[in-house]
DNA sequence: GAAAACGTTGGTAACGTTCTCATCAACTGG
DNA sequence: CCAGTTGATGAGAACGTTACCAACGTTTTC
């Protein structure tokens, strides 16, 4: 294991001074083509790499070329889809990307918020978490750019991008009403998300515009994994008097539905299921899952496109984005007929 | 947007000087008390945040607390959970994680590798694309600690964490051939990536313990997407005398085959699969689909604690890791009914 | 009671780079 | 032939931090 070689080394190897070999390796103009190539001969003999952290520190004011991202959960197909959008963006960039998932924790989240900024990092996209983003706000303040994605944060003027999830949920509601059904059951993550909030808005607004309101007894909130949904909708089959469809807040929610659905087989078409967010082989069930489909890509390039013109210096007001979700009808929406 | 306060500023305004900020920033002992306060007091009111990138360029040898890590697409199931397994680990180090795709392309391995290194990671986890990796050894020899995963690379002498590919897809295809399967399909990604080249040779040996060579006109690679494998599927079955049975290679190609035989419906249950890779809902389909399952985020966890382990010194000889698949049987490996 | 030890603090030199300016030779034009 | 211009190169100071050592007052030790 060798000490890495500096410019300085180069520099003697070459016979140069160091500026000349500074020169070289940013490709500026005004060194001699032959000792451009005597330097260059130097630096593949000594295997110099520039060290990016001491020309950040130099030209100081400039860009460190490195962005950070910071997601829920990274494992989620959701903002895997997200973070590669961001990350093909970055690379057009010539940016690279940190990466972190808050867990729905705030102290978490600000633990990696100020990880990546301490590294100066120009921009972050970020999933806020439920509550007071005071420091991200105080990172604003001093020149980190900064995008939220999926949900606004709490007192931040940030650019934003969202998806209209009140709409979303409500069209998939109201799909499942059209179709003739009343008891129609709610399965939810955690309400003090806010995208989760809209869609249980848009799951009443439906009812809402029928005159009804939904029985309390098939809505349940909190639901944090596969499992607990499973467990969630298997209760709610349970009950005396079943729902005859599932409204589910999210991908997570639909699978541990979709679980229970299966495992009682017996009752397997007896219930209708709509899904917010699209999920690989929905439509290969049986019956298949209609659901409301976000672009997790779409969502990725349009924040990764305001963080780096903001970085670029925009300076307008910030922007809220919205994108539209796509009601992807597979036919599970019809009142099936009654268990045999 | 305010100028960054550094610790001069810091110790202007706590009327102390610039190293006695350093220490308490850095919670060193021998500060008094009541002069550490009036440190702490002074950096909340300018919102004072150390500079990794100077601190970093000083105590030189010592870690950056970054690393990088380098999957093939961030966007496949597969790598998103391995990803967020090297993630846990690296935080339980106070390590952040810079991260890229290589889309199997080399020059695109060799860029993402050089800015990791431009910004002086600790080390990489890297899913090696196929050819030289001279770059990747060069950066070994400067210091930078390299596990491979997934695939071992070319002339490295690194850690590699693998799975016994070869022998999950012959326990694979040995199950179907068991089941009285004699023509069974090959639905394979590009064989120049070492681990389809390894689990194409499992299914060789299969056929070889049988005494039998498979079919040259139902051996298909270089699949490159769901919807090429759909293609190769949907003409594969519809051969004159179609494989009774099909085994795909990776996910993405069981999903692409899946495809193809639902949506020739009539043929549906006539044709046996079984893929590599796990996915959600492959229990769910009908018939459910057979899997070699991969832990993708064992493999992840693995990786980080054997670069973790050399980052803090470990000096022995590379390790080479291999982790077993499991054979998840889902009932659809039978010799199904002829078609009607 | 002088010397040694300790605990607290500050001054200064790096780290590897880029920026600014100075130098110096070789031209150019009148 | 000399002032002025150009083009290539180099010297030195910063960037924000930490390692090292010196300085200081106070206490301990024999």
């Amino acid at each position: 294991m060798i000490k890495r070689p500096t410019m300085r080394d180069v520099a003697t190897a070459a016979g140069v001074s160091l500026m000349t070999v500074s020169r070289v390796v940013n490709g500026e103009p005004g060194v001699l083509p032959e000792t451009a190539a005597r330097v260059e001969r130097a630096i593949r003999k000594l295997g110099y790499q520039r060290n990016d952290m001491a020309r950040q520190l130099r030209r100081k004011g400039q860009l460190s070329e490195t962005i950070g991202l910071l997601v829920d959960d990274l494992a989620n197909p959701f903002f895997s889809a997200l973070t590669r959008a961001v990350e093909d963006a970055a690379r057009l960039h010539d940016c690279v990307v940190l990466i972190g998932s808050s867990n729905d924790s705030l102290a978490r989240e600000r633990e990696v918020v100020s990880a990546f900024c301490a590294r100066r990092v120009d921009g972050l996209i970020v999933v806020p978490v439920a509550g007071s983003h005071r420091f991200l706000k105080d990172q604003q303040a001093l020149g980190v750019k900064v995008v939220c994605v999926d949900r606004p944060a709490e007192n931040l003027a940030a650019d934003t991008v969202l998806v209209d999830n009140r709409r979303g949920a409500y069209q998939a509601v109201r799909h499942l009403i059209n179709q003739g059904h009343r008891r129609i059951g709610y399965l939810g993550d955690r309400d003090d998300i806010w995208a989760v909030r809209e869609r249980y808005s848009g799951f009443n607004d439906a009812f809402a515009d029928i005159g009804l309101v939904p029985d309390a007894a098939l809505i349940r909130h909190g639901l944090r994994s596969r499992l607990e949904a499973a467990a969630a909708a298997e209760a709610m089959m349970g009950l005396p008097v079943p729902p005859t469809a599932l409204f589910a807040s999210n991908d997570l929610v639909t699978m541990g539905t979709v679980d229970a659905l299966y495992s009682a087989r017996q009752r397997r078409g007896s219930v209708a299921l709509v899904g917010f967010d699209e999920f690989a082989l929905a439509d290969k069930l049986s019956p298949p899952v209609t659901v409301v489909a976000q672009d997790p890509a779409a969502i990725g390039a349009t924040a990764a496109q305001l963080l780096f013109g903001r970085i670029a210096g925009d300076t307008s007001p910030p922007r809220e984005v919205i994108l539209l979700t796509r009601l992807v009808v597979r036919g599970s929406g019809e009142i099936a007929p009654a268990p045999t």
